[in-house]
DNA sequence: CCTAGTTAATTGCATATACAATAATTGTAA
DNA sequence: TTACAATTATTGTATATGCAATTAACTAGG
């Protein structure tokens, strides 16, 4: 693939018309569980990163503390996960019932069939060298606040 | 850079993960002359593609015609554009009034300011990579727009 | 002990996003 | 020509997103 020398267009606006794209695509595989994308992924992270406190999450996913306040709200309510008391009165402590990791199971299957088809759609190289940048830039800009890996 | 193989990870998450770090740097800039990242995207389509039907600028977007009548909306408020009648009487047209277009002429120099910026933070060369791995991803996924999901 | 600064989470406000359903209109075929 | 299908835009409902301001609680200094 070439590669150009100079940037031309906005980043911004590519990066969010692809973002769209995309999230259609696997909102619609998602609601076979009854998850939207976001939900997924929050699901996910609060499972496989264990009790967690909510601004460390936040940091986590590159997400406003306030955003992920409200993200939770609704999973709480159906019972996936629970924002229970942590060490201090003033912190929590997020961690996914065991409804909610037995919906992470399913929503993998489904996500699963999602990235496949996205992968036939785009071609795996195509994906492949998408991740790498993604991957190349999110650490890039993460450098100004610490952080590892997501899972 | 080296290439995956096999892609790994959800596209999904790193494209939001990314799209929300990159539109956060664009948001910082873009206040300075009181725009949203979207609205100026919006705001440049609308001014370059002229008096234009809300259908068709959706589809150029990538984006719902529920989602893009809503967006209109604060900004027809702030006498940006219109959206007056088309040739039908269920056709519209949207076009940029003249302040409309001095704001995209201020917004388009923050912009600049935002993306050097950003190319500065990334790296000129990554950035270049990023566009073109975007570029063919958005080429890709609107050929075959007729997504056949979930069989 | 009390006060000032810091930190954690939440609430207020505004916008963005999309699917489903609806309204309004246009086109078409019997 | 009228009944029915297709198109165009808009609401209804729900979630996502983030900045600014707020509340609550911990931590230092005095």
């Amino acid at each position: 693939m070439k590669i150009s020398n100079k940037p031309q267009g906005c980043t911004n606006l590519k990066l969010r018309q692809l973002g769209r794209m995309v999230t259609r695509h696997y909102d619609l595989y998602m609601s076979e569980v009854g998850l939207k994308n976001t939900q997924y992924a929050l699901l996910s992270h609060v499972v496989k990163l264990g009790p967690i406190r909510p601004g460390d999450l936040a940091k986590r996913m590159q997400m406003d503390a306030s955003t992920l306040t409200r993200n939770l709200q609704p999973m709480a309510n159906r019972g996936l996960l629970t924002v229970g008391a942590g060490e201090n009165a003033r912190s929590r402590l997020v961690k996914a019932t065991s409804v909610g990791h037995v919906v992470r199971d399913e929503g993998q299957r489904v996500w699963k069939a999602a990235q496949l088809a996205l992968n036939e759609r785009l071609g795996a190289e195509c994906v492949s060298a998408l991740h790498d940048v993604l991957d190349t830039c999110i650490a890039s800009l993460e450098e100004h606040s610490s952080g590892a890996p997501n899972p």
